[in-house]
DNA sequence: CTGAAAGCGCTTACAG
DNA sequence: CTGAAAGCGCTTACAG
């Protein structure tokens, strides 16, 4: 095995063989004009020798590699605390990571916060460090990511609202049914009599928080139920700002009967808030949204974004060979007892 | 900003600022010799083009990128089905992630599971696409590891076991606690006066399942309670495994007071057969190992490994301008209610 | 079907 | 302090 250690480029194969570089190039991309005796022959030397050709040079020469990028927003990552949706990003993470291993690629993980970190995504893509990418989390409008779709490079775009028109290139967004979750959550809130629901928006600038909103709202439209906007709560997924509003609340003694909080993570904060005012939350109709690994197992209900499924499609689209830009939805579940929880 | 359309490297950035290219490099690489006067000004063209360098091409001219890889055993990634330690893995890369990130660092990931991803992998160092790496999950007396911890390569691994004196380069073993952690589970079961407790061993190929059998051992030897070789069952962190022999316990009648499962995965199955041969297991002292999300909320007790202090010792080391091989330990903590789960 | 040559975008001795 | 030149390891027209 001491072969491996010697360096190995595409020169020395070709010397090997007995032919010219560019013959080893043509076979090491599968070109068809090569007779069979000499791509056997190469064919051979390369395993025999564990070579691999070197990627950058490959890459600086034009081609595409393997990798796919993830890139997640996170103005709040250099503060070291826990971020609003981290725990959501990761378990999207986690199920690319896996259906991209199985699709041979590798997954580079990558947050953006700022314009350096935009710069350098920027160059991941011009370069080739990526062959592609996956951006989650960005809010409405972000300049930053209108280019990326703009431009020549194929991406997948979680949870953001285009007009796909708008779109020349090779784009799939994908996006959570976040109305048809949000209405089957207030489905159940309203079934059971409850006209009063509290609720804690995410952030409107994000198309999840926007299209929660909508569906509250829609909800009780459509049964006739008066929309106070006292019980509407603009909390942007941030759990402290839950906490404080869920205060308010309770100070200025609003009287709520229910509680959606669009995001598990906010619906942390509403607690403490209700603990601290001594109400007694067990006995409380309260949603969240998320199913985060804490939600269920305190005792609340929520629901869950079918991860696995989007992550899939996902790498589907940026490993095929010919696609289109379009927008699909993966639909949610209820997560209603620890039963559901353990079967997600 | 239609600026950034127009292709710009370093000869144009170099034209611009009226030198050669080899000055605009050297800024670049913040080489001393330059003069004040060149250095402001092709900094001053570079942000207003916002010129980055082709990594592709730096890493093949030599210089190290900021990227980290995180390589993970898994054998059966293949399968599609859910693998043994997966969960477990998967939360420690995330926050491998989040230290990288605040270290100015993009991760890699990747998994192993045959000579062709160990090929694959060897050429990432080989070529740079990663400048370090972390391997976690593999097996003692893995060739390909022994050769990566041989290699010029500055790498972490974890759960590993190895002999400090035979690795000459930059290496950093870091291990779980798992003798310490087990002990622990173990003062607690006997504290309680049980005196046959039943454990299901881990893959003793791995270094965490070779300690916590031997803590095991040694905790039952230093009260002087008897060893019975029929209470040690084998089943390699493999949740079917652990079921199918304690199925058998159950139909043996074997006598046990309690159980210590040394990964929460297996104490799944075990749970699974207890429950088809309608043992009340609620009534049981049961112990995991892991602190997975489905352990505590199903109200079993385990020990958490942290992983954060892990990652965070593992980036630390791998960006250090100056390091030495050696070996650390980072400490469990028991999670016996949902408070220790809340807080871990 | 094959090879010589140019090119991808950088860095780094080397000579001044 | 600076520039011309060689080199990193590939790929891909081009000419045969």
């Amino acid at each position: 095995m001491n072969i491996e250690n010697k360096k190995i480029d595409s020169t020395k194969i070709a010397e090997l063989a007995g032919v010219s570089r560019s013959t080893v190039s043509r076979v090491l991309n599968n070109h068809p004009n090569v007779s069979s005796k000499n791509r056997e022959k190469i064919l051979k030397i390369i395993d025999e020798y564990n070579y691999i050709p070197n990627l950058n040079a490959q890459t600086l020469a034009g081609k595409r590699n393997s990798v796919i990028g993830i890139f997640i927003y996170e103005p709040n990552m250099s503060s070291r605390t826990t971020s609003m949706d981290t725990a959501y990003f990761m378990n999207f993470t986690d199920t690319v990571v896996k259906e991209a291993f199985l699709e041979n690629h590798q997954i580079l993980v990558d947050y953006v916060k700022d314009f350096d970190d935009e710069k350098r995504i920027e160059a991941f893509f011009k370069n080739g460090n990526v062959s592609s990418g996956i951006f989650i989390g960005f809010l409405r409008e972000s300049p930053f990511l209108e280019r990326m779709i703009k431009s020549e490079y194929r991406v997948v775009v979680v949870d953001y609202a285009k007009n796909i028109l708008e779109t020349a290139q090779e784009t799939l967004y994908i996006n959570t049914d976040d109305y048809g979750g949000t209405v089957s959550i207030m489905k159940k809130i309203l079934d059971k009599g409850f006209k009063r629901p509290l609720i804690f928006l995410g952030d409107l600038k994000k198309l999840s928080g926007f299209e929660r909103e909508r569906a509250y709202r829609d909800s009780l439209k459509n049964r006739d139920i008066h929309i106070d906007e006292n019980l509407i709560l603009s909390s942007e997924y941030c759990k402290e700002k839950a906490y404080k509003y869920m205060l308010q609340i309770l100070e200025k003694d609003i009287k709520f009967d229910s509680i959606f909080s669009s995001s598990d993570n906010m619906l942390f904060g509403v607690v403490k808030a209700l603990k601290e005012f001594g109400v007694d939350y067990e006995k409380l109709e309260i949603w969240g949204f998320d199913n985060l690994k804490y939600t269920v197992p305190m005792g609340f209900k929520t629901v869950s974004p079918m991860l696995k499924e989007t992550a899939k499609k996902s790498i589907k689209f940026l490993v095929s060979e010919f696609v289109e830009t379009r927008v699909e939805y993966t639909k949610t579940k209820l997560i209603e007892s620890m039963l559901d929880y353990f079967e997600d």
